[in-house]
DNA sequence: ATATTATGGAGTCACAAAGTCCACAATATA
DNA sequence: TATATTGTGGACTTTGTGACTCCATAATAT
């Protein structure tokens, strides 16, 4: 019940991209300024680049660029990039077998919980968090 | 972010005893009616009695039972017992250090989360577990 | 006295998260 | 066109922990 290293690599990166959501960011840059492995984040960006939540470009000057607009990318996009369809409880996968499914007492709960954390997750943009950055930054000049 | 197994043993374990809240209900019992492993369900037990969750006797007809009403006990309490407090990311911990921690864009979206699942455990009883599958029998029934 | 129950702790196993490494492909530029 | 720079793809290692077992011990009902 915890969010993963990885995940959490993936959103600072994609944040970090947002300040200059039409420039180019090497790996190398990312990995330096967000302190993140640098062949880990391979892997990760791999993926981002995979789900189409960012665009890769090769060879001197290479990098990655954000495809969409910091306010259309949500950070259900960036969960389920990382960690695939979201779900509490094994038994809530379409391929799972459980015998007291029908009668079980607490799949509501978890139903309900994952639905508010969807939705949370969905009403959550890089720019929301960007701004919540500004935000912060501002009652620490004031 | 996901339900562990000894959460779902755990809960299926309060549950099942909620049928009779007063009654004494041996490991054994326990055990073979909602399938759990006996050994296992022996450490996850000991968990629930060092919490005050249930009361435990030995010897012949020794057994657990009930703390409180299934009403008086909550989802978090029984989370808590096994999981130990709820923390969606390593950062909120107290002892943790992060040098982003305040201006970590990321952390009020986390903390919401985390807020909205509290309340959700906190406001499900063991009570409405066993009233939630009474009703799904009764829809069974007609 | 004996059988039955829980307790406490040590130990095993499997799997997944976290991270590394390397050979390869694309490409800007000198 | 040679070279340096960038991402790609896959194999591999490490580490931690969830899930589970086993056993010796303590309490207690009959």
């Amino acid at each position: 019940m915890q969010v993963t290293k990885t995940l959490d690599y993936a959103v600072r990166s994609l944040t970090y991209m947002g300040h200059q959501p039409i420039g180019k960011h090497s790996m190398k840059e990312i990995s330096q300024e967000q302190h993140i492995p640098l062949s880990y984040l391979a892997k990760i960006m791999r993926r981002l680049v995979k789900k189409g939540l960012v665009r890769s470009s090769l060879g001197p000057d290479g990098g990655y660029t954000l495809r969409k607009s910091p306010n259309e990318i949500n950070l259900r996009d960036i969960y389920e990039a990382i960690e695939g369809e979201i779900r509490m409880v094994e038994c809530m996968d379409k391929d799972s077998i459980c015998v007291l499914y029908d009668t079980c007492p607490q799949l509501p709960v978890w139903d309900k919980i994952q639905l508010s954390m969807v939705k949370i997750l969905e009403d959550t943009t890089l720019a929301d968090m960007l701004k919540e950055r500004k935000n912060i930054t501002m009652n620490q000049v004031n």
